[in-house]
RNA sequence: GGCUAAGUGGCAGAGUGGUCAUGCAGCGGCCUGCAAAGCCGUGUACGCCGGUUCGAUUCCGACCUUAGCCU
C-alpha cells in the first residue's frame, strides 16, 4: 500500500516474478472498465502474465462499494489460495485496506431511491435541516458528523430509513476479514515530498501524451454519464470533463488534476501514518510482518537496505 | 529626463487610521458500503526609508521596481 505515484505496481510485479504470487488489486479507480490511461491500469501484457483480480469489473455508469470489495476480496483470495498460491494486494485505497484489517460492521448496502429522498429534502430544505432531522433520530451520529459533511449525512439517514436502527447501533460490532491470516504489510512511503510531486507532474503529462484526454472524451461522449457519476469524480478525470465541457481551460484542467492528484496522495499518506501509529506495532498481531520502504529514493529501504 | 498608474502572504484578488477579507495552492488532521470521495483545521501579507499620529498596510515625502504615455 502507499499513495499514488509510490511505485506499488513495480513493486508487486516484481515480487511476483520471484514468489507464485496472484495480484489483487485494493483500488476504487481500476475497477472501472474504459477507465485505463487515467488509473495507471497495468496493461495487457502485465496482466497475461500475472493473474489480476478486482480490475475491469464495473461500467463506468455503475458503483462500487468497500462492502462489496470486502466481499470480492475474499472471495478471489480463496480462489488464489486454492490453487495453492498467495494473494498481493496491491492498491492505494486506504479504506479498503482499514476494512479490511480492521473490519466492517454489516450495514445495508446504499440505495438509490432512499438517497434520492433524502437528496431531495436537502435541495428542499438544506443539509443543515437533514442534519438535524439525523439529530432527532441518532444524537451521537449527528455530535460525530460534521454539519458540512452531506456525505456521511445521508449515509447515517440512509441506514436508519432502511434498517430502522441507528448507524451508531450498528457501527458498533465489526468483524475483521483478516483474523485466520498471516499478513505481511507493505508499505512504500515517499520520505520526500517533493519527489513525489515531482513525479505526480510528470506522470500526468506522460497520460496526456499518451490520450487520456480522448479516452475521458469518449466517456464524455458516451452520454450516460455525469459528473456525479463516481467514476466521473476519480482524480483526472473530474478535470478533464470540466475541460471537455467547456468549464475551464486545458492548462488549468491540467494544473487542477496535477493538484488533485497531490492532494490524493496527501490524505493516502494520512492514512499510512496512522496505520504507523495505530497498528503498526500492534501486539494484538504478533505474526504481521510490516515493513516501510521508500522507491523514490535511492536507498529504497527507509532502514537503508535494499530491495 | 518628465508625467500617470500600480506595488498586499507561494499565486490571484478585496479592503481599512486601531477588530476578520476571500479564493486557490501548500501543510496538518478526520474517515465503517460514492473513498481517486466527502469533510475539518491552518498564515503577526501589506516594496524600501523617513515623517504625521496615542497608533499606519491605510495619510504625507523621498527612493526603488513595473507598466503606459511624453521628451
Amino acid at each position: 500500500m502507499g499513495p499514488t505515484g509510490s511505485g506499488k505496481s513495480d513493486l508487486a510485479i516484481r515480487l511476483t516474478e520471484k514468489f507464485p504470487l496472484e495480484i489483487i488489486s485494493v483500488d476504487s479507480a481500476l475497477v472501472y472498465r474504459e477507465m485505463d490511461i487515467g488509473t495507471a491500469k497495468p496493461d495487457k501484457g502485465t496482466r497475461a502474465r500475472t493473474p489480476h483480480h478486482l480490475i475491469d469489473i464495473r461500467d463506468p455508469a455503475g458503483s462500487y462499494s468497500v462492502g462489496e470489495f470486502i466481499h470480492d476480496a475474499r472471495c478471489a483470495m480463496d480462489d488464489i489460495w486454492s490453487r495453492g498460491r498467495q494473494p498481493l494486494l496491491v492498491g492505494g485505497t486506504m479504506m479498503y485496506f482499514h476494512a479490511l484489517t480492521s473490519g466492517i460492521a454489516e450495514l445495508p448496502e446504499s440505495n438509490p431511491e432512499v438517497r434520492a429522498e433524502i437528496d431531495a429534502s436537502a435541495a428542499a430544505l438544506g443539509w443543515a435541516a437533514v442534519h438535524r432531522a439525523l439529530a432527532e433520530v441518532d444524537p451521537q451520529a449527528a455530535t460525530r458528523i460534521h454539519i458540512n459533511d452531506p456525505q456521511r449525512i445521508q449515509r447515517a439517514l440512509e441506514v436508519y430509513r432502511i434498517t430502522g436502527e441507528t448507524i451508531t447501533k450498528l457501527q458498533h460490532e465489526r468483524v475483521s476479514v483478516f483474523t485466520d491470516v498471516n499478513l505481511i504489510e507493505i508499505a512504500l512511503a515517499p520520505l520526500e515530498r517533493s519527489k513525489l510531486h515531482t513525479k505526480i507532474e510528470l506522470r500526468f503529462k506522460a497520460m496526456l501524451d499518451a490520450g487520456f484526454v480522448e479516452e475521458v472524451r469518449n466517456l464524455y461522449e458516451r452520454g450516460d454519464l455525469s459528473p456525479e457519476h463516481p467514476s466521473m469524480r476519480a482524480v483526472g478525470y473530474r478535470q478533464i470533463w470540466r475541460y471537455l465541457a467547456g468549464a475551464s481551460g486545458f492548462d488549468e484542467a491540467t494544473q487542477e488534476a496535477i493538484a488533485a492528484t497531490r492532494q490524493l496522495a496527501k490524505r493516502q499518506m494520512t492514512w499510512l501514518r496512522r496505520r504507523a501509529a495505530a497498528q503498526w506495532f500492534d501486539s494484538m498481531r504478533p505474526d504481521v510482518a510490516r515493513l516501510i520502504f521508500d522507491a523514490l529514493s535511492e536507498s529504497g529501504f527507509a532502514n537503508g537496505s535494499s530491495l
